[in-house]
DNA sequence: GAATCGCATAAGTGTGTGCTTATGTGTTGT
DNA sequence: ACAACACATAAGCACACACTTATGCGATTC
């Protein structure tokens, strides 16, 4: 199930950075090693749990590893976090809103 | 971080079957498992890391203990996952069609 | 007030997870 | 061709996690 993939890599708070990182722009692994301490064989596993989940995919560039999120993985958990929407807060009632409540 | 207890309550199948479930109308501890083959300190422990992680919360009503969805941590779910905007599917542009998406 | 009920907690156990070190694989540069 | 580089994979280990059985605790029932 893709769906227990995606929570089970996102309940890590290593790959919950590297997550955010990617949505700041693609990186390659060790652009996203960066200040982050962390051994490389820790973040190639990382990216590995990430990439199976459909968060993040990779693209071959020479000897580099490119890796952006994954808007298959988003869009997963749109449709998951949807469910729910029933119990969003009563102030959210139109996307700007909702936008708006999101960022912050 | 409570943040990190969301997604790691999250991480585990039997704890999302157990909020969906609520999801549908609050229940108590024995409701919840009718259905579920799950014993009952399993899962009275899966209320306690759902509830610590805010996504549920308890009202004693006499001997029994009524269990509901908490919004507080359903509205922390939208603003982390409003991070990810940007890599919302294209065709998601307001909120008519963010939710028909969502819903399937 | 004693038994029962609904639920929580304690303690123990097998399994999963994230790290480490070591090594492999493919690419680039000289 | 050989060395250096970017990354993946293997194996081992410490710890976290989800379960079990046993017991505790407060509220109801008889």
């Amino acid at each position: 199930m893709i769906e227990n993939d995606i929570f089970k890599a996102l309940a890590d708070p290593t790959r919950r950075t590297i997550f955010e990182k990617l949505a700041t722009g693609s990186m390659n692994a060790s652009g996203l090693r960066t200040g982050m301490q962390i051994s490389q064989p820790a973040m190639s596993q990382h990216l590995s749990v990430l990439r199976n989940a459909g968060l993040v995919r990779e693209e071959r560039q020479g000897r580099f590893v490119n890796y952006e999120v994954d808007p298959e993985g988003v869009a997963h958990i749109a449709r998951w976090f949807g469910k729910y929407r029933a119990f969003w807060p009563a102030r959210i009632g139109d996307l700007k809103t909702l936008l708006k409540d999101m960022d912050q």
